[in-house]
DNA sequence: CGACGGTTTGAGTCCGGTCAATTGTCGTGG
DNA sequence: CCACGACAATTGACCGGACTCAAACCGTCG
């Protein structure tokens, strides 16, 4: 497990604010780096694998044995469940930075499945486990980043348990804001890379239903649409308080 | 975050197959002790607090200050979040040996209430931290477990998202049972502390459907009851197909 | 241009929710 | 021991939000 998507963590007092670059495979904002030297990146790198996958491709399976976990590099990614019947549940997103498979169990608990094309960063498991031996604040940080995917897993438990569909399309439109926010970027503005499936199959309902609440917020005037792919979020203060169940 | 439930943690070879009991406490399985050494032990031990909760009663309120972590002695608790309307979502059910409050955030994410009269161990987080500092291995048992809650908050997410009333409940029967079976006990006979609602609370559905399923799956010969709170699993392969959408 | 995948829209159905009444359970105190 | 009150559980009748099935409508790319 650990897969780590759209965890909203809060910016803490005496945490590192910006982790630094991650030289060793390009990516901007991997935050594993951040508990690493220098030394020790060099050498998770010696063992890493890059790698590319193209749109649509499912690239780690359910039930696979746990050899490697990835660093998505780029692209975005879909993270997923299947019921034998074909029911799907998509239990996040990720994207550039985020980490997944970091596993400690023999195998894995999901499937992944590329969104766009992705370049990602694989690495042994086993190398992983002995950095951690050596460098026990490595371990904090992966602890913290657990705990914050566990708060965000709970919210979620919420938001499928007890939210209407709109409040569901208007948490994840404000959860996706809030993440572009805390990457730096405006938050008003939204490019959704994954479709209508897989954004009904993350909020546990149908095409149709997402699709029709999205024409729904787009009549009341809390967002606009160019297309399917880009949003934006025309009455912030309107999709908070939906999201909340409020009004 | 880190509330330590119901997850399904696969016994590895390798690991310590059967924690040693914790003195400190009266635990027979508290699993943060087996990676502590005597002394430690002492340590927290010095700091902990005794404290007794009545049924009914919420000893922790999602937003407050996260100041210490718990271990559940004797009883259960549910853990809830709650929307400003009121509709409430469990997010689990604890047992004693479950750790409980663990969190790296700074506040809470959720509220607990005692669901039995509860006996619980206090420990200030300052404390704990100190010791993961010196005691690595510790840290690594943490991040394990949660690596099997977020594995099991999957498992959730897929529940709530995708699957009918009739499988919540199969699912959510087959559950206690196993962790039953882990714990040593037979899990064919289930005593349930919870009332209906908390039940559906945590499933996502209402008490009245809750309600109804169970006198369903009673009709179907799957279960018998005694009284609302005493399961018998008449037939597990059934419970178990439905559980996984088959049938 | 036509084909294909995704999206939107429409009509009808149904599972589970709502509201309401009844029954069951248990602890308390006369 | 039984009557009572309070709360949980069950059952029934009805309703409605989301699902299903189906058709029409894009947008993109060969």
């Amino acid at each position: 497990m650990l897969a780590m998507p759209l965890s909203e963590t809060p910016r803490r007092a005496g945490t590192v604010s910006r982790p630094p670059a991650c030289e060793s495979c390009a990516a901007r904002s991997l935050s594993i780096c951040s508990a690493m030297q220098a030394e020790d990146l060099g050498r998770l790198a010696s063992a890493r694998t890059h790698q590319q996958v193209a749109a649509g491709e499912t690239f780690l399976n359910e039930g696979d044995a746990a050899t490697h976990f990835f660093n998505l590099v780029e692209g975005a990614v879909k993270v997923f469940k299947l019921l034998p019947d074909g029911r799907r549940q998509i239990t996040g997103f990720l994207f550039a930075g985020d980490l997944l498979g970091l596993a400690f169990n023999e195998s894995y608990s999901y499937s992944a499945e590329a969104i766009t094309p992705v370049k990602l960063c694989r690495f042994p498991r086993r190398q992983l486990e002995r950095l951690l031996d050596e460098f026990p604040r490595m371990e904090k940080r992966l602890l913290a980043m657990a705990s914050n995917e566990l708060a965000a897993a709970q919210e979620q438990m919420m938001l499928l348990g007890r939210k209407t569909a709109h409040e569901r399309i208007a948490s994840f439109l404000m959860s996706l804001a809030r993440r572009e926010e805390r990457a730096g970027r405006p938050g008003e503005m939204l490019h959704l890379p994954m479709t209508r499936t897989d954004i009904a199959d993350y909020l546990g309902i149908t095409t149709e239903t997402a699709s029709r609440v999205f024409t729904s917020l787009k009549k009341r005037g809390a967002i606009e649409l160019e297309g399917a792919g880009t949003v934006r979020l025309a009455d912030r203060d309107a999709l908070e308080e939906l999201a909340n169940g409020l009004e």
